[in-house]
This record gives structure tokens, C-alpha cells and sequence, in this order.
DNA sequence: TTGAATTTCAAACAAGCGTTTGATACGCTT
DNA sequence: AAGCGTATCAAACGCTTGTTTGAAATTCAA
């Protein structure tokens, strides 16, 4: 067997992943059905079960934070002062996040857990929310300088997150707010151009009040 | 029988409706089940269905915008510039989402199902988010200027939203970041001042980069 | 080719859900 | 007190969920 030709249990191993990685972020953990990924993976329901344990146990092997963290790394190699890598870093993240056909896209799953809790939070959160913000954090240390507090220094990095996400986590509610409303990349590049801006203002703004 | 006085048929009815404001902000719409609201207003599990015709119509029931729109009138009314009114609107607005001892709580609820559309989504919107973009936009456009973009105008409504939603939308994750975290009324302040203070940074340079 | 091990499958299982039912208890007018 | 409409209740219904089962199909080495 070549390293490239899979046996066919591993090809069911990889579509069930490949549906799990779908539906999961559509529709949630809770929203999802193991009927409706075996469906999609043209596999039986019991496939699921055999081939992971459960339904827990294929979200946590769905789960997969290598795109994050490969924008951090190339984040934090760029040739690039703290404010331009904010500006990439913004880009890169709403890609992550609203883009579907980005092959990174597999981090969905994460912003859909976030506000509701599923036994494998707590894994999302150590290997890559917790890493997102201490980076973020280091990023926005730099911007802001040795004055600011560590507290202040910290709600920066939330008022960027925080804009991040809504466009992500709100869908739902912007598209009925406006219907035209698609994530094209020239759309999450504007926006990511707006966070951007607004956010280094507000950044600056922090360093002003601290001295 | 007095006004405030209530029949025993009354009563429950409004057991319901408190009890279904708790569970529906705390578990959104799917995760909260009738048995347990039901169970909470020592009621039986027939109650809902015979009071209110089914889940749906109760959450229909249960929701309730007086509170943000007399959030928004109190600010309109305010006699201040719009700079103020936006920071007033702010720390209102995060009293809202985060206090849970604040009587205006029930209107959580609606940040739960942002994410997550229900039958209740449509009118929750058009109700209450649709006005209050409507409304912010207009204090952001009196910060801003006429020569902002609309565009531009309504992304800064969106990160201040989104800033806001954030602290309430991500409170599982931030939660387990910072174990010791408290929304404290003091709290709540301090974030209230760092968005507003950071926002108004964010829109002022809006009006700098469209000249 | 043969035979054991692995993988797939239809079917069923137990548990939980929202909802319905029909009997019972209650409140109120007569 | 009797009668009637309303409200409550335990129980069950129909459905969906994740999971299990045991037989059938497939794979693969000997």
C-alpha cells in the first residue's frame, strides 16, 4: 500500500471527519446529528461509533487548530512592525472565520462552541483560544507600550476578538438585517481593513490615557 | 378581584414566563426544555401547552424589548453631546447583557439566540435589533460626520455591538481564561469605560480617514 | 482458495424530547 | 349544596436522539 492510497477504512475514517467538520460547524455540537454526517459521508449510522467511540470522541478528533496556529507562526515571523502583523493577523483571522471556501476553515467548529459548552471546550480553549489571546496579547503589548495596564492591555485584545467574531457568530442576525450581505473576500477584506483601523485608534487611545 | 391581585390561573402563568426567561437566557432555545421550565415554576409538564399552546408560543411570550427600548428613549432624551449619550448607551446596554441581578435581564434571552435561528429569530430582530441599529447608527453618524461612508458608519455600529456581545456571548470561554472573572457591577463599569473609550478612538478615526 | 479478522449494514434499543389525553380537583355562580 | 367551566395532574403518545447488536459483506494474509 502506497502512502497516498488509503485502505477503504481509512477513506471512511476521513469522509466521516471531512462531514463531522461540516455539519458540526453549521450546526453545532448539539444541532448536529450523527444520522445526518453518516449521511453526508455515504457511511451507516453505526459508522460513527465504530470508527471513533461516539460522537464526543469524533468532535475531538475533528477538531483542528493547525490553520490557527500556522497564522500565529507566520504572524510572528513577519518582516513587519506590531502594527501592520494587527492588520495581517485581523485579515488572516476573519478569513479563518467567515471565509467558507477557505481551506482553513476547519476552525469554524471552534467559534460555534464558544458560547455553549460542550465537553470538549475546555480543549478549545488550552490548545487554542488561550495561545490566540497570549499572542494577541504580546502583539498589542508592543502597540501600546509599557504603560498601559495589564488589564487594559488584555480588553484590547478582546475589543478586537470581540469585533472579529460578531461577524461570525451573528450571521444570522446581519443577514436579516441585511439581506445582500455575502462574506466575498473583497467584503472580509473591508471589514478586516475597518477592524483594523478602528481598533489601532482605540489601541492608541489606550497608551494616551495611561500616561 | 383587584389589579394586583391575580387569579390562581394567573399566577402560574407568570411562574411560567419568569421561569422560561431564566432557562431560555441560560440554555437558549433548544438546550431549554419545557420539563425543566416547568419544573422551576412548580408547575406540571402540561402547564405550557395548555397556558400558551407549545414551546414556541411561550418563548414568543417570554421575550420582552421594554427594557432596551427604554434604554434607547432614556438615551435619546438625554441632554448630552452624542459622545456621552454613546457612553451612557454603552454602559446601559452592558448593565443589560451582563448583569443578571439587573430587572432588565430579560432581555439575555435575546443575545442567546443570536447564533442560533429559531422560530422567534424574525421577530427578535425586527423588533428589537433592527431599532437599535437603526437608533445607534444614527449616534455613531452625529460622532462620525456627513462625510463617513454609510458603510463605514454601520461597521462601527458593528464593532460596537460586537465588542458588547462579546463579554456576554463568550462568557464559557472567558470564563476559563480567567477563572476569578466576575461581572460585579464595578466590573461591568470598567468595561463599559474601555469600550466607549476605545470606540470613540475607533470612530473618530473613521472621520480622519475619509476626509 | 480458504479462513480468520475487519468493516458495513439494517434493525432495534433506551432515553429524552414536546405534546396530548382523560380523569381529577378546584373555584365560582346559582 | 349543586352544577359547571376552568385548571391541574399522572400517564402515555409519537418522534428523534446517540448507541448497540448480530448478521452479512468485505478484506487480506497464508
Amino acid at each position: 500500500m502506497s502512502v497516498v492510497a488509503k485502505s477503504a477504512s481509512e477513506q471512511t475514517r476521513e469522509r466521516l471527519l471531512d462531514a463531522a467538520r461540516e455539519v458540526f460547524s453549521q450546526c453545532g455540537f448539539q444541532g448536529a446529528t450523527v444520522r445526518e454526517i453518516c449521511r453526508r459521508a455515504d457511511a451507516n449510522v453505526a459508522a460513527v461509533n465504530y470508527h471513533f467511540g461516539g460522537k464526543d470522541a469524533l468532535l475531538a478528533e475533528a477538531l483542528n487548530f493547525a490553520p490557527l496556529r500556522a497564522l500565529q507562526e507566520d504572524n510572528v515571523t513577519a518582516d513587519a512592525c506590531p502594527r501592520v502583523r494587527l492588520r495581517l493577523f485581523i485579515h488572516g483571522f476573519l478569513r479563518m472565520l467567515l471565509d467558507e471556501k477557505n481551506a482553513s476553515a476547519q476552525c469554524q467548529i471552534m467559534a460555534r462552541e464558544l458560547a455553549d459548552p460542550t465537553p470538549a471546550l475546555d480543549k478549545i480553549v488550552r490548545e487554542a483560544i488561550a495561545p490566540l489571546h497570549t499572542y494577541l496579547g504580546t502583539v498589542v503589548r508592543e502597540i501600546v507600550g509599557a504603560t498601559v495596564s495589564e488589564a487594559d492591555c488584555r480588553r484590547g485584545v478582546h475589543s478586537i476578538v470581540g469585533q472579529c467574531m460578531y461577524y461570525r457568530h451573528s450571521q444570522p442576525v446581519l443577514q436579516r438585517l441585511r439581506p445582500k450581505l455575502n462574506y466575498t473576500p473583497k467584503e472580509i477584506e473591508a471589514i478586516a481593513q475597518h477592524i483594523a483601523e478602528f481598533s489601532l485608534a482605540g489601541l492608541a487611545q489606550l497608551a494616551i490615557t495611561s500616561r
